[in-house]
DNA sequence: GTCTATACCCCGATAGAC
DNA sequence: GTCTATCGGGGTATAGAC
């Protein structure tokens, strides 16, 4: 393998200056970016960035894909350098979605929020976009079920279930899985509630808090 | 009062089929509407639009605010018209919600899904956004709190939601108000998620099911 | 690989005749 | 109240010289 030739090295830099400013334009703009604007903001002439990114879509997806590891990295980092035990490691890894998510909201709105129009994710962004859900499966993956009783689950979604466990290879208790979707849903729903002004003039100081707290009740819920 | 001359009333069926083409258009196109291209496919020119709407924004909050009342009338048909005890008109509020959603998804997501980007909600948004929500408040209401040990609350936020109450004038106690926001937002969520593609191969054909039980979860996380 | 130039679309909004 | 015409932008994408 010989060294990466002076071209190759401008060329990925050149990339990341594409893909930097796309997304500093989603900030704005939202899903709606423009190859133009980007290449203005650049100092390059339109078509030029066509030789990086051949359509819109293409960069679309680039910047997903970026988005789906960040966050993701973000969120295995949290767990594996949590101090103490699983209730730790679960609220170390909420916030820090929640805060990567605060940090990039239309990062985030990009992966979680509504889907943009006309545009569908390429098979190459589900790996990336698993990691995340796979933090929080590895989480449940060593949990009993609770010995409390649990609202009875119909037939036909425990089957759903079994099959899709079976479909990505792992093994949880069906019960715990049930109640691990509870927070998977709580820890998304309220980020992205906080971040559409949902709690506006309800909840304005203390959103720290309440998340703090719901996750809490989540952990309690799943039996972390 | 005089009968309505035909001119308001032409006026009146103009103005509704402009915002029945421009749902149309949203459920395609997502929040881009474009004045022009509704009013092609009226058959009419761009310009006559502004007559009916001064601009682009003004449709828009016709649009958010009729999609606020009609999920508003919606859930208020389901609670009121529900029969038995408090579970069933949780659940009847929670199937509508989401029937309404599902049957009307870019709907649903131009009022609870990622904002509109440049585009910021007047204030004449609120009192329809604030119908269901309502209808949820009032089930709390007669609620005592559990009996069950709470996840302690910081009094910071314990502070905030009673400010907040009385901002809005309805007295909750605090434990049962932190346990019905838990289930709002996983209501909410849930429908979002479903909408935004989130369950896509993992729950695919028992995805109302799915619904049902986490809103039987919930009802019990909150004691109805 | 980068440039100019261009084809061919789209849009919101307004002026002024009718 | 509706029309034509227009202003002044925006966009994706490609061809072809350098």
């Amino acid at each position: 393998m010989t060294a990466p030739s002076i071209r190759a090295r401008v060329r990925e830099e050149l990339t990341n200056e594409i893909k930097g400013m796309a997304r500093r334009q989603l900030a704005t703009e939202g899903a709606n970016l423009s190859l133009r604007a980007i290449a203005r903001e650049l100092g390059m002439v339109s078509s030029a960035v066509y030789r990086y990114f051949p359509s819109r879509d293409d960069l679309l997806t680039a910047l997903i894909i970026d988005c789906y590891n960040e966050l993701g990295e973000v969120a295995e980092q949290a767990v594996s350098s949590a101090q103490g035990g699983p209730l730790d490691q679960w609220l170390a890894f909420g916030h820090a979605v929640r805060d990567w998510a605060l940090a990039h909201p239309a990062d985030y709105l990009l992966i979680y929020g509504t889907p943009v129009p006309g545009y569908s994710a390429p098979p190459d962004t589900v790996g990336p976009a698993s990691r995340t859900t796979t933090v929080i499966l590895k989480m449940l993956a060593s949990l009993k079920p609770a010995k409390r009783e649990d609202v009875p689950l119909p037939a036909s979604l425990d089957a759903e279930m079994r099959r899709a466990m079976d479909a990505i290879g792992v093994d949880i208790p069906i019960p715990v899985l049930a109640r691990g979707m509870t927070a998977w849903v709580q820890l998304f729903g309220i980020i992205t509630f906080e971040l559409n002004g949902r709690f506006n003039n309800f909840i304005d100081e203390t959103r720290r808090e309440f998340f703090d707290h719901q996750m809490r009740v989540m952990a309690r819920h799943v039996g972390l």
